[in-house]
DNA sequence: TCAAATTTGTGAATTATTTGACAATCTGAT
DNA sequence: ATCAGATTGTCAAATAATTCACAAATTTGA
């Protein structure tokens, strides 16, 4: 299998989001040229992108909504359940542990953990909280491949340590650093307070546009 | 002033954060060598980037870390007040309204506001949730510049356009859609799914290379 | 059945981004 | 004051990503 382009791979899950939208509409075929104009994106991209898994569409045509929908699905690993855990059970944990549509893409959230006394064994969707203590154990026995880091960096940094020697394959990163693991190990990070950033300098440029 | 790629844009918060930990360290100086290390980032990408904004550093020296940290937190539009409502104030919008970080770089969370019964009059760090229904007056009259979207796509994007009239600059869009605004508006979207699905689609791949 | 209209997949051209290399300049020790 | 060592800013080269353009294949309607 030829390397694909990490812009490419942030492309997929838009692609998904759109075919599920124009599946949910009953719509049967698109074309690369239609989907563009959709996005706003080129159609030629398009093409280039999926052709990088495979010849999806077909010659005067275009593309089967369902069957793309299907093929990106299975590229991006959503055939298969991923059982995850949260780590921090504060608003940011609860949150992603009640988004009912991870659920719908085959993400099991199977417990939250936290350190603090006020929250320990409070009742959620997905069981009650538990001792973060009882996190390493939990995480070899129950085979949880994601754990979810939705605490402050500090304690962030030390738990993942300790959870790589458990056989976390992933770390859905949360916390205000980096990570630092081994090759293999999957780190995936939403730094919220950069995405911010990103939002006010495109506010500050617009500011001196208007000057 | 030149045209800046969004690649670049997207690693300044990342050096923002880096310089910060220097600083809070005691660190006076760096040079792009040895940020480079600590960052696994190529030095010249470092100085590539900075010089987009003008010359930092100097010759056989390196760049002053304090210096350095406050021009890129004023490129970043960080020196200005950033007045902010939540809109959709669940788990998510409660979590945003409580990271105290964001207080510290300038964002003001003035009010959050829902539609639930349940959660209205509720007492957080930011007053009382507010009637969602407020929302459009409360933002006209407070001189609020950006709106964090925390809730569903349906009603995220009727509320975003009505937002619109009411001189909103920019939307930080947690729903699962993406925003139609017209030219000058700023939208920055966190969709939270797509990040976990790159995630899975590296650990799909991953698998493969093990077999 | 046939021809016009679509539309893909893909090689080539273009554009954008990253890296390499080094002259110019500054630091700091003597 | 001088010089070895360090380090930037920047131009050029290399690499990567995007767009263009079109042959080949398919559909659709007459």
């Amino acid at each position: 299998m030829k390397n694909i382009s990490n812009a490419v791979i942030k492309r997929l899950p838009r692609y998904y989001r759109y075919l599920d939208e124009l599946r949910a509409n009953g719509v049967e075929r698109i074309s690369s040229g239609d989907l563009s104009r959709m996005m706003n994106v080129t159609a030629s991209q398009i093409r280039q992108d999926l052709n990088n898994f495979g010849g999806f569409g077909q010659q005067g045509y275009g593309y089967n909504v369902n069957y793309l929908f299907e093929e990106i699905g299975t590229i991006l690993g959503l055939d298969k359940e991923h059982r995850m855990v949260v780590v921090g059970a504060g608003n940011l944990g609860q949150a992603i542990a009640n988004y009912a549509n991870f659920d719908k893409r085959g993400f099991k959230i199977v417990a939250l953990f936290d350190s603090n006394l006020d929250l320990i064994g409070k009742k959620t969707r997905n069981g009650e909280i538990k001792d973060i203590e009882e996190v390493y154990d939990f995480v070899k026995n129950e085979n949880i491949e994601i754990v979810a880091l939705t605490l402050p960096k500090e304690p962030a940094t030390e738990i993942a340590m300790k959870l790589l020697d458990c056989g976390v394959k992933a770390f859905w990163n949360f916390a205000h650093t980096d990570l630092e693991v081994p090759d293999g190990v999957i780190v995936e990070n939403v730094h919220l307070s950069e995405s911010l950033m990103e939002l006010t300098y495109k506010l500050s440029e617009q500011s001196q546009v208007g000057k």
